[in-house]
Parts: structure tokens; C-alpha cells; sequence
DNA sequence: GCCGTTTTCGGCCCGACTGTTTTCAGTCG
């Protein structure tokens, strides 16, 4: 579900590339970043809410922001949107900020902020270690709680600190990392820079980013050139980049401009043209992964540099990556199975040559089955969201709006939803070549019972119960929600499992031995949320039920119809745990993926 | 800061839970 009050910082989208103005999202997160520091800064809560709903006004627009005002339609149209904000949100799309955030961002240190990520701490209570006791950093916080001065805050206790210190590593690396939606559109924008400098053959995202890892640290670039000075020339002149930290003939490393979630540093390799594929899997990596491959290499006499392959200091062709993994005995891996160390690739998966499995892609889905409506907190119609689905060419898609546990949401009760199915039959008959089914996101509730009755349940076409409070309850207590959900017959999908949200949230308490044991036995299908935050199963789980034969849906989460399909980022997600298209419930046409179900 | 007026201020999405209290503010979704 969306959340007007999410850490700007988490799951907006990528920034546009460098040259064009804001979307929406961009706008989105810098008025709740504004909102954010001024609550922290205690200042009038009518002003902070009036920055929130026009945060979520700007993240449902249809048409970006920027075309409106070309269109010369006063942004004062929007809900929400009155004279002061219109004139910031202009000033935003010009220049990339607008004074009063930059006031606000000078008034509250960036290390204040960041506790917003920790579980238990909102605005008003980081606002009162900011101003009552003057911490400012997470270090800072850390001797607070320490020395007891947290706990004797008014409204602080023993739980708070102890909550605190539960979550300071997960949050310290969230930190340190940025999600992938937000780190690979600047390194494409580096790399296109790079590709367009003279004598340049080839230059890609390497590292994390390639390997779609959910987080990315420092973005890594590897190019092939001719010409590496004007490689690296171009590298350090982009307008992304802030200052220049190292460089040599062939490397470069920068420091990227400010700007929250997104990564802070890139680094540049250019090697020669005829080593470019020895180049490409070294900045791949990952280590553990280059160092199974030199196993296979070093007893045909091979040594893997970044000057290429070398027998007898003689250069082996290495122009290509395909060219090395061949000169290794081995089938070409995917960057996405060469995570390594996260137990999803092991040395026996490269000794079985041509075992690896053809991954899953984007174009093989053909429905997407979580999706909200203006029903509950979405900010599309049924009609709207069908077209956007029919548009990115899906044969079907579920409309699975929140129920009524989901206040904030607007969440549905048995009435209104059987109202809503009711408008579902209707757009079904207008909106031919896109078949919408009746679904729900159906709350299991903190006393392992489901948010509606089973006569309800029964009648959908699809039903995706997930757990959306009490997330922190004890490992029993979780598992028997879980179970109740598995168990029930009208629940065919267990949604964004775990609750996690990547460097900030842990997730529920999940024993997860019994958790897809249960989930294979009852027949019940789990989902790959595509949410860049949630990527919810990760891979490693994604890669265990699939082993159990429980079938995978990749489903988008969409809030608008511009989200709908648009599952790039689960689709890495299930790459990375090695799923073919077989696999994917939802690269089947509907008949097909229902015959699946319980 | 926005909105909608009884046109110049007063009111502004919701409900449950948690941890702190001993009646409730803050957080969460």
C-alpha cells in the first residue's frame, strides 16, 4: 500500500536523466522530504499534511507535471495543490529544488532524517532527540541510548532504545545502498555519456547493478575504447557528477551530486577493445563468482586480467564475455546467477555447463494480478488501469484493492466490494483484449483470522491475502497467520510475504522451512512483489519455492496506471533466483495460471 | 499550506496498536 508519510528516500522512483525536468514521483518525494524535515522541526502539522496530500495529488498524475504547465494549465487545477505550492513545484522543475526545501534541508541534519528509517521512530520523536538531546547522527543515537539520556525523553522508554538498536545495522547499510530502480538509471546515464565519447566501442553498468542486486553501493562502469582518456573525459564531465576523487589514463572515480537514495560515488574502467569481455566480468563480478571461474581457467593454463585472457603471455580472445566462459569449458551465466555469494549460484551450477536455466523476461508475462483503484488508495479507475495493462499488451490483470482492515487506505468492506466486482463486469464488457478479473488484497489480521468472510472470498476470481500489520509479532503468532491464509480455500496467493522493506524494515518473523513447506502442500501460490522496496520474496526464497514447485507470480503492486506491467524490477528479482518463464505463474494466459489454483 | 466558504478564518483522511503511561501521544499502514 502506498503511504503519504513514506520516507521520501524509499521508494521513489528513479530521478530523470540529467537535462530533462522532475516527474511526478521526483516531485512526489521532494514535497514529503519537505513535509518529513518539517515535522521533525515541529512545525505547524496542518502545513506538514498539506505537503503530504500534495505529494500524493503529484505521484497519481496521470500526465507529468511538466506537460501540464507547458500545456499553460496552472498546477492550482490539482487537488491540494493551492499558489505556494504551484510556485515551488515550478521552481522544482526548473532548477531541481525550490528554496523553502533547501531551507529546510539546511535547518535539520541529513543524519536526523535517517532515523525516520528506524522501526518506532516517526517525526515527532525524532524530532525530540534532534532538539531535546541534540543527537544528530545515528552514532550519536547509539551513545543515547547507551547512557539511558533516550529513555528519560518523555514518551521514550526501554522498548524504544532496545527496538532502536534491533534495527541499527539493516538501517546503517539501507544507508550505505541505494535500491536499484534508483542506482540503474544513473549508471545507464553515465554509461550513455561514456558510449558517446570518441574512440569508445562499448561501456556498460558493471558490479551490483548488473547483477540487479536489490541494493547497489557505489556504481561501477566497465567501457572498451580506443581512446580511454576521452572515455574517462566524458565520465568525470557528466552533470551527475560532482567532484572528481581519482584518476588515471584509464579509471576514474567520482562523487556523485547530493540527492537522498540515491548512490554517492561511480567508478570508471576502460579497457582495450580486444579485452573487453575478461573486462566486463571483472567488474561483474561477483567475487565469488570471478573466482569459480579462474578454478576453471587456471587448468587450461588461462589467467583472467583485465588486459584480457593470458596463456604463455600470449592474449587469448576475451572480446567478448561469451568468448571467456567458452575458453572456460563453461556455459555463459547470466550477471543476474552471478550474485554468488548469496547461495543462489554455486561452483556446481557452473561444473554442470549447460544446466543453467533460461531465465525468465519481462515480455514473458502475460497478466499482472495486484493492483489498486481510486476503490481504496490507488489512483486510477478500473477502465484506466485496464487500458494502461492492454497498452504494455497483458491479456488480464486482478484488481485487488485493499479491504477494510486498511482504514488509511480506504479499504474495502464486503459490501463495497461486492459493489466493485459489480463495476468490474462492467469495464470487462468495455475494455475488450484485456481481461480483468475480481480479486482482493484481503488483510490477515494480527488474530490469524482473514479481514472478510469466506462467502465473500468465495466468490472472487482472485485472492491475495497478505500481512500488513503486526509485522513485528512473535514467530508463532506470524506463522499461524500465515497458516490460516494458506489453509483457506479462497486464498490462491500469499502477497509480499515477508513485509520487509529493503534497508529499512526486517520483515516479519517468518520460519520459512514451514512457511513453503505449507504453501506447497495447501497448493497456495506465492508473489514476487515488484515494488523496488519490497522485492518481497527475495531471491533466495524465490529460489526455495520454486524448488517446492510452488508456482511464482511477478506482480507489480501498481497504485496507477502508469505502474501497470511494469514488473522490471521483480522480474531481476526472479532472474536472480534463477526462474524460468515455466515457473512464472503469470507467464501463463489466464485458463492456464487458474488450473494452478487450489 | 489548502480549502471553502456564512469571503477571510477555522478546520483539515482513520482506526488499532504500542509503549508509555495511569489516560494517551505517537506510530503504522
Amino acid at each position: 500500500m502506498t503511504d503519504g508519510s513514506a520516507n521520501a528516500a524509499d521508494g521513489s522512483p528513479p530521478p530523470p536523466p540529467a537535462g530533462e525536468a522532475p516527474g511526478n514521483g521526483t516531485i512526489a518525494a521532494r514535497l514529503t522530504e519537505l513535509a518529513d524535515l518539517l515535522e521533525i522541526a515541529d512545525a505547524n502539522p496542518f502545513r506538514v499534511r498539506a505537503y503530504r496530500s500534495a505529494a500524493r495529488t503529484f505521484k497519481g498524475l496521470a500526465e507529468p507535471a511538466a506537460a501540464l504547465l507547458a500545456a499553460g494549465r496552472p498546477l492550482t487545477e490539482l487537488q491540494g495543490v493551492g499558489k505556494d505550492l504551484a510556485a515551488n513545484v515550478a521552481t522544482l522543475l526548473e532548477s531541481g529544488t525550490f528554496p523553502s526545501l533547501e531551507e529546510a534541508r539546511d535547518a535539520v541534519p541529513p543524519g536526523v532524517r535517517t532515523m525516520l528509517r528506524l522501526p518506532g521512530l516517526g517525526p515527532k520523536k525524532v524530532g525530540a532527540i534532534y532538539r531535546d538531546l541534540g543527537v544528530k547522527t545515528l552514532e550519536g543515537l547509539e551513545a543515547a541510548i547507551a547512557d539511558g539520556s533516550l529513555a528519560g525523553l518523555p514518551g521514550f522508554g526501554k522498548k524504544t532504545g532496545e527496538k532502536v538498536l534491533a534495527n541499527l545495522a539493516l538501517v546503517r547499510e539501507g544507508i550505505a545502498r541505494s535500491l536499484l530502480a534508483r542506482s540503474l538509471p544513473i549508471a545507464e546515464s553515465l554509461a550513455d555519456a561514456v558510449r558517446a565519447a570518441p574512440g569508445t566501442t562499448a561501456c556498460e553498468p558493471v558490479g551490483s547493478v548488473r547483477r540487479r542486486a536489490e541494493s547497489v553501493g557505489d556504481v561501477d562502469l566497465s567501457a572498451a575504447s580506443t581512446d580511454p582518456d576521452a572515455a574517462v573525459e566524458a565520465f568525470c564531465t557528466h552533470p551527475l557528477v560532482a567532484e572528481t576523487l581519482s584518476r588515471t589514463h584509464r579509471t576514474a572515480r567520482v562523487r556523485l551530486t547530493v540527492d537522498p537514495g540515491r548512490p554517492t560515488e561511480a567508478e570508471l574502467v576502460v579497457n582495450a577493445p580486444e579485452a573487453w569481455g575478461a573486462g566486463l566480468i571483472l567488474g561483474t563480478g561477483s567475487k565469488t563468482h570471478v573466482a569459480a571461474l579462474r578454478d576453471w581457467l587456471s587448468p587450461a593454463g588461462l589467467t583472467l586480467t583485465d588486459a584480457g585472457l593470458i596463456r604463455d603471455g600470449v592474449l587469448i580472445d576475451s572480446a567478448t564475455e561469451a568468448a571467456v566462459y567458452a575458453a572456460a569449458g563453461v556455459a555463459f551465466v547470466p550477471p543476474e546467477l552471478r550474485e554468488g555469494g548469496n547461495g543462489v549460484l554455486r561452483v556446481a551450477d557452473l561444473e554442470q555447463g549447460g544446466g543453467l536455466p533460461t531465465l525468465v523476461e519481462l515480455g514473458d508475462l502475460r497478466g499482472d494480478l495486484h493492483m489498486h483503484t481510486t476503490a481504496s488508495d490507488g489512483a486510477g479507475t478500473i477502465r484506466e488501469m485496464a487500458a494502461a495493462a492492454k497498452a504494455r499488451g497483458l491479456k488480464y490483470i486482478a484488481i485487488t484493492d485493499h479491504s477494510q482492515r486498511v482504514t488509511m487506505a480506504n479499504g474495502l468492506n464486503a459490501e463495497r466490494l461486492r459493489a466493485h466486482w459489480r463495476a468490474i463486469d462492467a469495464a470487462n464488457v468495455l475494455t475488450p483484449g484485456v481481461r480483468i478479473l475480481k480479486g482482493i488484497e484481503c488483510d490477515i489480521l494480527e488474530d490469524a483470522t482473514l479481514d472478510l468472510p469466506d462467502d465473500v472470498l468465495a466468490d472472487a476470481d482472485w485472492v491475495v491475502a497478505v500481512l500488513h500489520y503486526g509485522l513485528s509479532q512473535p514467530r508463532d503468532q506470524i506463522m499461524k497467520r500465515l497458516t490460516t491464509a494458506l489453509e483457506s480455500p479462497h486464498v490462491d496467493c500469499i502477497g509480499h510475504p515477508s513485509g520487509r522493506l529493503i534497508g529499512k524494515r526486517p520483515g516479519a518473523d517468518i520460519n520459512w522451512e514451514a512457511f513453503l513447506d505449507r504453501a506447497a502442500a495447501t497448493g497456495t501460490l506465492l508473489e514476487i512483489n515488484a515494488a523496488p522496496e519490497r522485492l518481497d520474496l527475495s531471491a533466495e526464497h524465490a529460489r526455495e519455492a520454486a524448488n517446492r514447485g510452488i508456482p511464482i507470480v511477478i506482480n507489480t503492486d501498481a497504485h496507477a496506471p502508469g505502474a501497470v506491467g511494469a514488473a522490471t524490477w521483480g522480474v531481476y528479482q526472479a532472474r536472480r533466483a534463477g526462474l524460468t518463464a515455466e515457473q512464472v505463474a503469470n507467464t501463463r494466459d489466464w485458463p492456464g495460471l487458474k488450473a494452478l489454483l487450489k
